[in-house]
DNA sequence: CTACGTTTGTTCGTGTTTCAAACTATTCAA
DNA sequence: TTGAATAGTTTGAAACACGAACAAACGTAG
């Protein structure tokens, strides 16, 4: 099988894989995959804006609205007005919210980083490179889709690629 | 920082990478993200029943069943009684699903394949070693589960490991 | 051959997600 | 001060997701 098509398939695999594991989450803590998304960026940031949590999550933000109703009836979060800038909207997690992250989220990651740290220094490296390598390739075809009809920025776009 | 972290956030990358990939996919499309999930799973195997689908994307059959039942309204696939095993239902792309498939999803996933030919030979076997690693790094975490109480257990698994 | 348990898929009811469009409140600039 | 832009919410409608209940077909023990 050509390297290419075995890459992909990989790719599949593990995103099904993390797919899969987020739905054991999303049993264990009795919430829905979407809730569980907020929960997991909000323990990372602390403090963002509704806006914030969309653009992250790529999802509207009628719509994260709706899932910030939902977790702020369950006490898990807290929606706080900003005193500088009024029209904005902090999110947090409460205590309770920060509890329920603290369970079975955190120990399927230290099972990956323990496998992970089992690894030789220079596997780690590789698996690394690999990685940002493939990260690359999969943002360049968003910069890549227009210039199909504009040539000058296919070569700009070389050049950003060129630049990191 | 450390490997691990890093290698975390590079999956965090790709996943999310992938993601937007889908949504413009399904925007083009005019198809729902499950819908279209549905439509690259039958591209691939051409026939399968509701059931295997269900397993196959790790969803309910009644949840199956209604986005079938969309897609069917749409003409996209078809389904056909099985004969041989008359409890069966087997579910295929009509010719105008097919069509549709043809176009933009395959676009996508050529020009990452591009960039991928674009590597030496050499950094693409570390690319599928590196993400070979990572798929059974995520999948051993399934196995590691249940083993923490059970040590027998953690044996046989480590030893499906390397047999592998 | 009949009766019973299993498998396969659908239907139903309920709650959630998702978005576009319309709306309110606030900020910023002219 | 007026007007445009920004941040969030509300509303309405379609789709998703699941468990529970159901019907049909299968397989097998008796």
């Amino acid at each position: 099988m050509e390297n290419s098509q075995r890459t992909l398939v990989l790719l599949r695999q593990i995103i099904r894989s993390t797919d899969m594991q987020d739905k054991e989450i999303s049993r264990s803590t009795g919430l829905t995959l979407p809730q569980l998304m907020v929960m997991q960026t909000l323990r990372e940031s602390l403090r963002l804006t509704t806006g914030e949590l969309a653009k992250e999550m790529a999802l509207t933000q009628a719509t994260v609205t709706s899932i910030l109703d939902r977790l702020e009836k369950k006490s898990l979060i807290a929606r706080e007005r900003g005193t500088e800038d009024k029209r904005k909207v902090w999110v947090s997690l409460t205590d309770s919210g920060l509890e329920l992250m603290k369970g079975a989220p955190t120990t399927q990651q230290d099972i990956f980083v323990r496998h992970f740290e089992d690894m030789q220094t220079w596997e780690q490296s590789m698996v690394v490179a690999s990685l940002e390598r493939v990260a690359f390739m999969l943002n360049a075809q968003h910069l890549d889709a227009a210039p199909v009809l504009d040539i000058g920025q296919l070569d700009r776009a070389q050049d950003e690629h060129l630049k990191n």
